[in-house]
DNA sequence: CATTTGACAGGAA
DNA sequence: CTTCCTGCCAAAT
């Protein structure tokens, strides 16, 4: 099981509704500061039906960047979508932040 | 095996 | 608020 894997498996369990941050996914997925390892994994994303990664914004609540349709405007769009909360063009946090369970088995 | 590469984070100017 | 710079890590070359 490589590090990517995990999180791809870490993003596809993420709600409808909520997100997680590049940072936070990095270090439930085993390695504290991997941020950058978790968007390599994002930009080589296998499957985006399988791994929503648009559920996963900078540690601010922005976004740098989508594969998906329209880029990042559509990672926006979808998000509200989903009904995560906004806030001065950014992912609210405080509100739309997944809480995962740090006993969570992969 | 040595380097380069990123959809990052955090702090300084 | 905007750049700029450094540290970081895993994967791809």
């Amino acid at each position: 099981m490589t590090f990517t894997e995990k999180v791809y498996k870490v993003v596809a369990q993420i709600p409808k509704g909520k997100v997680l941050t590049y940072k936070d996914v990095a270090e439930f997925a085993g390695s504290r500061g991997a941020v950058r390892a978790v968007g390599m994994a994002m930009r080589n994303n296998p499957d985006m039906t399988i791994v929503p990664c648009h559920r996963v914004v900078a540690s601010d609540g922005s976004m740098h960047g989508y594969s998906g349709q329209n880029g990042v405007v559509g990672k926006h769009q979808r998000l509200i979508d989903e009904g995560v909360q906004f806030k001065n063009d950014k992912v609210d946090l405080e509100i739309s932040r997944w809480a995962i369970s740090k006993d969570r088995v992969l």
